[in-house]
DNA sequence: GAAAATACATGTAACGTTTCATACATATGT
DNA sequence: ACATATGTATGAAACGTTACATGTATTTTC
């Protein structure tokens, strides 16, 4: 048994051509060739259905043209519209990528980042709220959305920028007494820009403000308890309620409605993100849009640059606020 | 210049540890080797942070534990979870995968399908409703939900049962007229199974049964003027609706409620795949379930098994009913 | 205690590609 | 017609790994 694998190499090709195996590399690469041999090479990959072995030109290149993007999942339809844009950057510059679920597991991410290490994937893009990965000096790495650390890139929407868009725009449309709801991660110490910038904008423009944070764990149900404890006489203490994602706001605005709150009449909702779900306005709600196609773009410039930069930078992209109908416009 | 890359080899590891080349490699592959030469090289491992290169392996191998999923996009909650439940099932084996996003174009598709072989990916898994798709007679190749043809293994859910079932489902629960809701591909010419298993189940249980289909490029307001018409007196001709996908039965829902009939008191809803959408009660529909993890996990299986089954079988996995708030139960 | 058997580290070839110095053949100049 | 210059095909080396045949040191047996 002399080949395990039936797939034709460069060698068999040069053989059936009658000419040199640097000749075929030239021909695989678009290098110039007489043409007469070229044809005769064009021919023999042809009739052998040659195809090369991208993994010996990995090794001999020490480039793979492959990044891996590090998500929680696919299931969350933000995380979903982030793979498909990072994919669609990648693809653009000739790269594919390797897809590396984490379920927002710190261990699971940790092996990812050695793994994408070991594939000699040619950089890493990560979506992860794990402040404690380790990511060797050497490894391109861009975080989105998270700051992770002082040798990391970052993309991230103007998420302060956003929250006070959120308040403005509702202050803008005659609300008063506001509400901020978010759902917390346990793992994630960093302060919330988008509650920050929303608090800020409230401050500015006179809003009274209350916020309520349920921990990753808890039952969504507590935010159905606060917003009936909130209820007096049939009518909601809010005007307004700034969700920190898209799909908070889809969960409230259900939530809003079993407890007969008509929204946008009685209390107008924004979210955060920008996701068109189903691409259906039944879906919609009003939100603050993240730039994901940009933010996609960004990363993978700033991962396939060539020449490392002396500060990496933090970027910021900025938001727009996009009605949905469930504010009270146009 | 000596190394481009920065990234030790064995050969460093080797020259660390003091001992040769292939002693290495047996540590790192966990095979026998004398105690002190295992210290000694782990402790060389560790002191230059030593990573296998992953690619050399494949390169010598002939194996890279890396399959390639092909999929339309990571944005439509169904294939989100066949994506999710695919890398489940590669992870579990120690392999990775690399996703390729077609976006229902054949060219890409293709494209694809070359650059899995040239990449070498181990094998490939595809959900595509391209029937042109020209798959390499070696290239291991699984189809989720369509047959590709006689040489190509497929994985499927009962599609004509769950029709069927469906069609049982609404029949007992009271109906008498119903409709199925569909919108089809131009490029898919296979008759549709969900269809005609509830076409099958109608015609055995007596309901009178109406089909409006639209092809994919058509706007959905189409449903909304078909179901308007059979509104007399505000009264709706059916008093149950199968949609051919759960996505698409979100959106009549959203429809019904918006010509002012109630779900499911007025108009009883199935729809089909058992996607929930963000974990919430408020986006779910009675369905039929898809057991996307068992499919997974037979995809992989079959991608993976050493030997070529004589004749590549098409394997179809049972669906069921679950309530999900638009039907009278319980 | 010497010979045979065992155990295990060694080093080299091979995987399929790219690259570069070499060699050859043709074209140019005198 | 001869020497030089040009262009281009050639083939060997190298990328980092694994596997196998070889060699050496240790243990076992009588």
């Amino acid at each position: 048994m002399k080949k395990q694998s039936f797939a034709p190499t460069m060698k068999d090709v040069a053989k059936e051509a009658g000419v040199a195996l640097g000749t075929v590399s030239k021909v695989v690469n678009g290098l110039p060739v007489g043409d007469s041999y070229r044809v005769r090479v064009e021919d023999a990959i042809r009739k052998l259905n040659y195809q090369v072995n991208s993994y010996a030109q990995g090794l001999k290149a020490g480039k793979t043209y492959t990044a891996a993007l590090l998500i929680p999942n696919t299931i969350d339809p933000f995380f979903a519209a982030v793979a498909y844009h990072i994919n669609i950057a990648l693809i653009k510059r000739q790269y594919r990528m390797l897809l590396c679920c984490t379920d927002y597991d710190p261990r699971q991410e940790q092996e990812y980042v050695v793994m994408a290490q070991q594939n000699k994937v040619d950089g890493i893009i990560g979506l992860t709220y794990n402040p404690g990965l380790i990511v060797e000096e050497n490894t391109p790495f861009v975080a989105i959305d998270r700051p992770m650390g002082p040798k990391i890139p970052c993309v991230a929407c103007d998420n302060f920028g956003g929250g006070q868009l959120a308040a403005e725009k509702l202050a803008d449309l005659g609300c008063k007494h506001v509400a901020f709801l978010r759902v917390g991660s346990s793992l994630d110490n960093e302060p919330n820009k988008r509650k920050a910038g929303f608090e800020n904008g409230c401050l500015s423009r006179g809003l009274s403000c209350e916020m309520k944070i349920i921990n990753d764990g808890a039952p969504y149900e507590e935010f159905e308890t606060f917003l009936s404890e909130h209820i007096r006489d049939g009518k909601l203490a809010f005007d307004g309620i700034f969700c920190v994602t898209d799909r908070l706001a889809w969960l409230v605005l259900g939530t809003l409605r079993r407890l007969g709150q008509r929204v946008p009449e009685d209390v107008q909702l924004i979210g955060f993100d920008g996701i068109r779900a189903f691409g259906s306005i039944d879906y919609h709600c009003s939100t603050i849009v993240q730039p994901i196609s940009d933010i996609a773009e960004m990363c993978v410039d700033l991962l396939l640059r060539e020449s490392a930069l002396a500060k990496p930078p933090l970027v910021c992209l900025p938001v727009t606020y996009a009605y949905g109908g469930t504010t009270r416009e146009p």
